[in-house]
DNA sequence: ATATACACGGATCCCCTATTTCC
DNA sequence: GGAAATAGGGGATCCGTGTA
């Protein structure tokens, strides 16, 4: 049979001791399709330099005959290849070692420590990712496939009658397809329950949406005028009301928000408890939930995504959201609120068709969002060439790590190994690399700046003096050499080959298309656009993060070392050339600079700009950031330096620019943030500190007469790891205990909030006079006016030689108007 | 499990010394 | 009068959250 196929998941099963992938898809007919295909697994021995034929016909025979008896399974080397390839940098002989079972590799591995035999590699890639590596088969993109449909088959101990797809396939023949067009049918669910541990409270209900359905499920029989809501008897016909329902939708993917560590481990734990199966998976298997630090929910044949993890790891760097609940989440994407309810144990509800409601409306935001980033989650999936249950839950450096093992190929390149344990001890025992200079700025109101900065800073170092694991050398020939670098308190210089490096090679790439796709987008704007230029930018921009994290297969101390050495060369060069032009420089962080115009024209600026990428290597680049009308910068607080990474600036639209001061800062009361927020506001637009001290002097007339509304004086924060770990009693710490007594579990990244009440206590501590949202109190004028008013706004005034401090303790008001 | 370094600033912790309290 | 308790100052450390 032939047709077009779409691969969207893959997993693998053992048959007679050998491996067989599972791809599950469509076809062009919207058919649920699943394709097996056989895989030989296999590992890379690499041989040292100049053996004799002869010894290397001993090394083959010897692996030839390697056979092991590992855990009940017959696995051999099924045979052997030998081939001229490369390794960090090094033209190398090495042998393709095909064996049984891709689960015995690394055992296999230890029987490959045989003299001539200098490093091997390969055994710690992932079957998948071998698998599409070997025979370029790729999610998430289209194929024609030819092969026999198994029907009631016993090829394979009879899988096709366990695995409930439209049909089951033995790969023989496939080629790519152009097309594009793919939507996936998506299902996405929540449930609610009367604990948050499956041990200690039922499912009341759990809520289904997808396109054209949804559902409410539950064996709470109150009244509701809904249509979605559909009574079942008890918990247990609820899970199997699920089960059908999922088996009956059979959707691509199945959505959930915080899913993989609470509703998906929720219904198993609770099955368990009931004493009830729970065959969610195609074959009819359980859910599996790999428990770690961060668990994963799997299912087989539909991917379980948990859009939390991806929006996290992919975004929320980038997000104003201030949590990352659902609520907040969706607010910033899709300008939607989540219906407001009060969650509390069923016992207690008297609203329940509101319940019902919010119920669904959480599944349905889900599913909202969903819809939001498809276009990015596809891309990803495209561009890093892993299954989107991967790459929905990988972090950064999995992410570049992928996308490199999947271009290794394109360089005859065999692949480094991951760290062990001890090596990560050693890289971490290394320390820190110096990181970056900021310039540290001289406090005060500056009139009409330029700021400029270097596009994809380290990425384009990387790319244009060619640095990284592979190219580091001791030779001085044919190599470049880095600027000077401490080590132990020596001064050192690090040398580059410079033969191209396969990793500079790829994030050329990278770097290339990012700049593409980001001129497409900016010519067609459209969400397919936006997310390739999106998946572009992430890779580029965690390169060097990769190169510097102790984890990374390409981990390379001195390669990250020099990156950041040279960005500290560029910043100080750049900075010296602006001044060299009569500018003033006033701040510079990275890969910036700020400084003022002295009143030369823009197109002055513009000269000087070009000048400067003359004079740069490579595919370095500076970029004109913007023109600011006038731009603030402020002392630390304590003492007499300017703070660095912190300044506010007005462009010529009337737009601020506001890093680092307390109005961004969400561990300080809103009240605090909203009166500097305006205070800048009122400073930068009219160049006029006194209307912006009229107004600090209202709010604190109004603080004093109680006129704050409790929303405002909420301090939030939130905990990051457990409890009983702090060794140091905060504020925060002390609210979390206070929640916990109120039975609220605790994961690490729960927030929470309080706020400073007045108290008879003697304590001078402030984690003494805390009090949570709903106990009742009054708000301590002082603490607020001292430790959250005054702090914010009492640097920016000093600028223009006022004492706030003077003024709100009344003395000296005489005397301001000399300083108007 | 896990991208990097630099930076600010609040709050507590901890050590030291001076002062007060108690017998 | 002397020992113990307490207060307070100040630097170190912890901690969360920013910028790049």
């Amino acid at each position: 049979m032939e047709m077009k196929f779409i691969p969207i998941d893959f997993d693998y099963f053992d048959y007679e001791g050998k491996n067989y992938i599972e791809i599950f898809g469509r076809n062009e007919d919207g058919k649920k399709i699943c394709v097996i295909d056989f895989f030989e697994p296999y590992v890379w021995a690499i041989l040292e330099d100049n053996l004799k034929e002869k010894k290397i016909n001993e090394i083959l025979s010897r692996i030839n005959s390697i056979s092991l008896n590992s855990k009940g399974r017959e696995t051999k080397v099924e045979k052997t290849q030998i081939k001229e390839k490369n390794f960090l940098g090094k033209s190398v002989k090495a042998i393709k070692i095909y064996a049984t079972n891709y689960k015995d590799l690394p055992e296999i591995a230890e029987h490959l420590k045989i003299e001539g035999i200098e490093k091997i590699r390969g055994y710690d890639v992932g079957i998948t990712t071998s698998y599409i590596i070997e025979k370029k088969i790729e999610p998430m993109n289209w194929y024609k496939i030819s092969g026999d449909v198994l029907n009631e088959s016993d090829d394979f101990g009879g899988i096709d009658r366990i695995i409930e797809t439209d049909f089951v396939i033995k790969l023989e023949k496939f080629s790519s397809l152009k097309e594009e067009n793919f939507s996936p049918k998506v299902l996405c669910y929540d449930l609610e329950t009367d604990s948050l541990k499956p041990e200690n409270g039922e499912i009341l209900m759990v809520s289904l949406y997808g396109e054209n359905f949804k559902k409410v499920i539950t064996w709470k029989k109150k009244k509701t005028k809904h249509e979605y809501v559909e009574f079942v008897k008890d918990e247990k016909e609820l899970l199997e009301k699920f089960t059908e329902y999922l088996k009956k939708i059979s959707p691509d993917f199945l959505v959930g928000y915080n899913s993989d560590s609470f509703d998906l481990p929720f219904l198993k734990t609770r099955a368990k408890i009931l004493k009830i199966q729970l065959p969610l998976g195609i074959d009819s298997s359980e859910p599996s939930i790999s428990k770690g630090v961060f668990t994963r929910g799997k299912i087989n044949g539909i991917t379980h995504v948990d859009l939390l993890k991806f929006i996290k790891t992919t975004y929320s760097q980038y997000m104003q959201s201030e949590s990352m609940s659902l609520k907040e989440v969706s607010k910033e994407f899709l300008g939607d609120t989540k219906k407001d309810f009060e969650l509390r144990h069923s016992s207690k509800i008297s609203d329940w068709e509101k319940y019902f409601e919010y119920n669904l409306h959480d599944s349905n935001l889900t599913f909202q969002l969903f819809e939001k980033f498809w276009p990015d989650i596809l891309e990803f999936s495209r561009v890093i060439k892993e299954p989107i249950f991967e790459i929905s839950r990988n972090g950064l450096s999995k992410q570049i790590e992928s996308y490199i093992l999947h271009h290794l190929e394109e360089f005859n390149e065999i692949p480094e190994k991951k760290p062990g344990i001890s090596e990560i001890e050693e890289r971490r025992r290394k320390g820190n690399v110096e990181g970056a200079f900021v310039y540290e700025p001289k406090p005060g109101l500056y009139e009409d700046l330029a700021m400029f900065d270097f596009t994809s800073m380290h990425t384009s170092i990387i790319i244009s003096h060619n640095i990284s694991k592979e190219t580091l050398t001791d030779s001085k020939k044919n190599s470049t050499e880095s600027p000077e670098i401490l080590v132990g308190g020596k001064r050192k210089k690090f040398y580059f080959s410079k033969k191209r490096g396969f990793f500079p090679e790829i994030l050329k790439g990278i770097f290339e298309k990012r700049k593409i796709y980001k001129e497409e987008y900016q010519k067609n704007s459209n969400l397919i656009t936006k997310a390739r230029s999106n998946a572009f930018k992430l890779l580029s921009a965690s390169a060097h993060g990769y190169v510097g994290f102790f984890g990374a297969r390409y981990y390379s101390w001195e390669a990250s070392s020099t990156i950041l050495a040279f960005v500290r060369k560029y910043n100080l060069e750049t900075i010296k050339k602006i001044e060299n032009s009569g500018h003033k420089v006033i701040y510079g962080d990275t890969d910036s600079v700020a400084f003022t115009r002295e009143e030369k024209p823009k197109s002055e600026i513009k000269v000087l700009l070009k000048k400067l990428n003359d004079e740069l290597p490579g595919v370095m680049h500076i970029d004109l950031e913007g023109f600011f009308k006038r731009g603030l910068w402020v002392t630390t607080r304590s003492g007499e330096t300017g703070a660095k990474k912190k300044y506010a600036m007005i462009n010529e639209d009337g737009n601020l620019k506001i890093r680092g001061f307390e109005t961004v800062r969400r561990d300080w009361c809103s009240l605090a943030r909203i009166t500097q927020d305006h205070i800048l506001r009122l400073i930068l637009k009219e160049g006029n500190e006194k209307m912006a001290l009229e107004y600090l002097k209202e709010i604190i007339e109004k603080l004093k007469k109680r006129q704050i509304e409790k929303n405002e004086i909420m301090i939030k924060s939130s905990i990051k790891k457990p409890i009983e770990e702090y060794k140091s009693i905060t504020p925060h710490v002390v609210a979390a205990k206070k929640m916990q007594e109120k039975g609220i579990v605790f994961d690490p990244f729960t927030s929470v909030e309080y706020y400073v009440a007045k108290t008879n206590t003697k304590s001078k501590l402030i984690r003494d006079r805390i009090k949570l949202n709903g106990e009742p109190g009054e708000y301590d004028i002082n603490y607020y006016l001292q430790n959250q008013i005054i702090p914010s706004v009492e640097n920016i005034f000093q600028v223009f030689k006022i004492d706030v401090k003077e003024i709100v303790d009344g003395k000296k008001q005489e005397k301001l108007g000399k300083w108007f």
